[in-house]
DNA sequence: CGGAACTTTCAGTAAGTATTGAAAGCTCTG
DNA sequence: CAGAGCTTTCAATACTTACTGAAAGTTCCG
């Protein structure tokens, strides 16, 4: 049986604690829930799948919080749910290639925010059609072209976070970035 | 005089209105306080710059607010403020090109957020440099993994964010997007 | 210098979001 | 079909963030 000083298992901890919290701060700067964000670095970073009690345990949450956002990490394909025969608790499970991860998280956002943001703009668009004010012209082209970019936009991430490309993408983006 | 019926008008300001308040509501969606997107939003429809007070009574907003998101939007370079000859009054303009938009935009999280995000993934790599046990080197992977996908994206995003090459830029896309 | 025109700050408050904890709902098992 | 074991919901509440409005600060001009 090897060694593990208590020390080392100490600065691990802490490491871990400073992670999740870092993690946490991030998400909320990116409109992501801080305790969402938190579990989310928390199951990375455990190698095995955690129950709804182990995480409220290391997170000191409540079960109703710790549930609904176990339950939008697994809507957003982040997380996904383990059952194991004889047990009838669900245990949980994050991804952990960061580049699936990315595009699950492209996909979400795309889906979520790009595509119903273009269709406020097709609306803005539609609704002054042939208004000739000078005010009027302005607002279509401003609104025109916001609109192309979305699209350009939702395209160019349609193709990047084309699931079965993931494996190209590490490649072609560090590519990119020469 | 060219004839600009009433309806038309309201039509126009109908539109305008939703625009502001589905770019506030956008706004929210990605970590952008509300206030802020609005007066962004207000500021690309309007062909010419405003003032404080222009913007405190399209949006009903008060002073203290209309100032602070003003100051902010210039401090994202999002907004330049004018200063006409013979008037003491400060206005404000926003950038309207959509391309360079996005650059400032990308420049700026990238410098706020990704950088930030990089400095702490490596602290916590350095943390458990050394350590051995299984746990700690399941942490030590994926933050490792984390912080090499930051880089990357760091990389490729300096390089689209690269303001000289903002003309480039639609095209690229425009392409990359088939 | 006095004060008009404008900008900036900030304590207090309002509005919006997230969290708790307890109760109600399932589902399996004896 | 009773109840143990686990999940789900949600009203009440705590926390966070944004906003107001008034006061203080700055700049310019006669």
């Amino acid at each position: 049986m090897s060694e593990i000083p208590a020390s080392e298992q100490a600065q691990l901890d802490a490491a871990r604690d400073e992670f999740v919290a870092q993690w946490g701060a991030m998400g909320s700067s990116w409109g992501i829930n801080r305790t969402m964000a938190q579990i989310h670095a928390l199951l990375m970073i455990t190698p095995r799948p955690l129950s709804t009690d182990e995480v409220m345990e290391e997170l000191k949450i409540s079960r109703g919080n710790a549930h609904m956002n176990l339950r939008d990490l697994v809507g957003w394909g982040l997380v996904r749910s383990v059952i194991r025969k004889g047990e009838r608790k669900e245990f949980f499970e994050a991804e952990r290639d960061v580049w699936k991860m990315f595009c699950t998280i492209v996909r979400e956002r795309k889906r979520r925010e790009i595509e119903p943001a273009i269709a406020v703009l097709k609306g803005c668009v539609d609704r002054v059609e042939g208004l000739e004010s000078p005010e009027a012209k302005a607002f279509s082209e401003q609104t025109q072209a916001l609109c192309e970019f979305m699209e350009t936009a939702d395209a160019v991430l349609s193709r990047v976070a084309r699931s079965d490309e993931s494996v190209v993408l590490p490649w072609a983006l560090k590519y990119l970035a020469k």
